[in-house]
DNA sequence: TGGGCGATTCGCT
DNA sequence: GCGAATCGCCCAC
C-alpha cells in the first residue's frame, strides 16, 4: 500500500492534486498498482521510472526545448516523446520545487479492453501487451497528440489501487547515471518488461 | 543546416 | 543474444 493512498484514500480529487507535486521517485514508487485507463482501455501499473531535472538521463536536464516544454507545466500532466524514431512513451509530470521532472510509465497489467489491446498490438498474450514503455503506449493508442493532456479527465482515468509489493532497480535503456535505483516495479508481477534483479 | 543519437522493439541466429 | 529499423530532436559547424 503506497503512503499516499493511506494518507489520502476516500478525499476528493481536488485534494489529491498534490500528489504530483513531490519528488518523481516517490511518486514512481506510489503509482504501483495504481489503474490507469485511456477511454476506458488500460489496467494496473505494474513498473514505473523516475526521472528530474537535475538528473543527467532525463530529458529536462538540459532545460527547456520544444520536445520537453511539458515537463516544465503543471503537473499531473502528460508528456509524451517518441524514441527510436519509431514508438511513444508516456510520462506523468510531478514535480516539487523545481520543475522539470516525471515518471516514465514503462508497463501496465492489462485489465481493461483486451481485445482492443491485442488488436492494436497485433498479438494475444496479455504479457506481452504492455510490458514496455512502447508497447503500452500502442496498445493505449498514446500518440504526441496526448502530450500535455491532463491526467484528471477524459480520455484518461486514474484510480489508486494497491500494489502487492515493492521491487526497486536500476534504470533500464539509459547510458548516464545508471545506478540511480528509480526503477520500481510490483514485487512478482509477470506483466513487467523485465525481471528486477532483486524484489522486495 | 547537417550529422549523430536515443527512457525500444522485434525477428533471426 | 545481437543487430536492424526508423525519425524527431538537439547541438555543433
Amino acid at each position: 500500500m503506497s503512503s499516499f493512498v493511506a494518507r489520502h484514500s476516500g478525499r476528493s480529487n481536488a485534494q489529491r492534486q498534490g500528489f504530483w507535486d513531490r519528488h518523481p521517485a516517490e511518486v514512481a514508487a506510489d503509482l504501483i498498482g495504481w489503474s490507469v485507463l485511456v477511454g476506458g482501455v488500460g489496467g494496473r501499473i505494474v513498473e514505473t521510472e523516475a526521472y528530474h531535472h537535475e538528473d543527467p538521463a532525463s530529458h529536462s536536464y538540459s532545460g527547456p526545448t520544444p520536445r520537453n516544454e511539458v515537463m516544465f507545466g503543471p503537473t499531473g500532466t502528460l508528456y509524451v516523446y517518441r524514441s527510436y524514431g519509431i514508438h511513444w512513451c508516456m510520462n506523468f509530470v510531478c514535480w516539487a520545487e523545481a520543475p522539470g521532472g516525471a515518471v516514465l510509465i514503462r508497463a501496465i497489467e492489462p485489465t481493461a479492453g483486451l481485445e482492443i489491446m491485442s488488436e492494436r498490438r497485433g498479438l494475444g498474450d496479455p504479457r506481452a501487451l504492455c510490458s514496455g514503455p512502447g508497447k503500452l503506449c500502442q496498445a493505449l493508442a498514446i500518440t504526441r497528440e496526448h502530450n500535455g493532456l491532463a491526467l484528471d479527465r477524459p480520455p484518461f482515468q486514474l484510480a489508486p489501487g494497491p500494489a502487492r509489493g515493492l521491487a526497486v532497480g536500476p534504470r533500464i535503456g539509459i547510458t548516464k547515471a545508471v545506478d540511480v535505483p528509480w526503477r520500481f516495479g510490483e514485487a512478482g508481477s509477470k506483466f513487467v518488461s523485465r525481471p528486477f534483479p532483486k524484489t522486495a
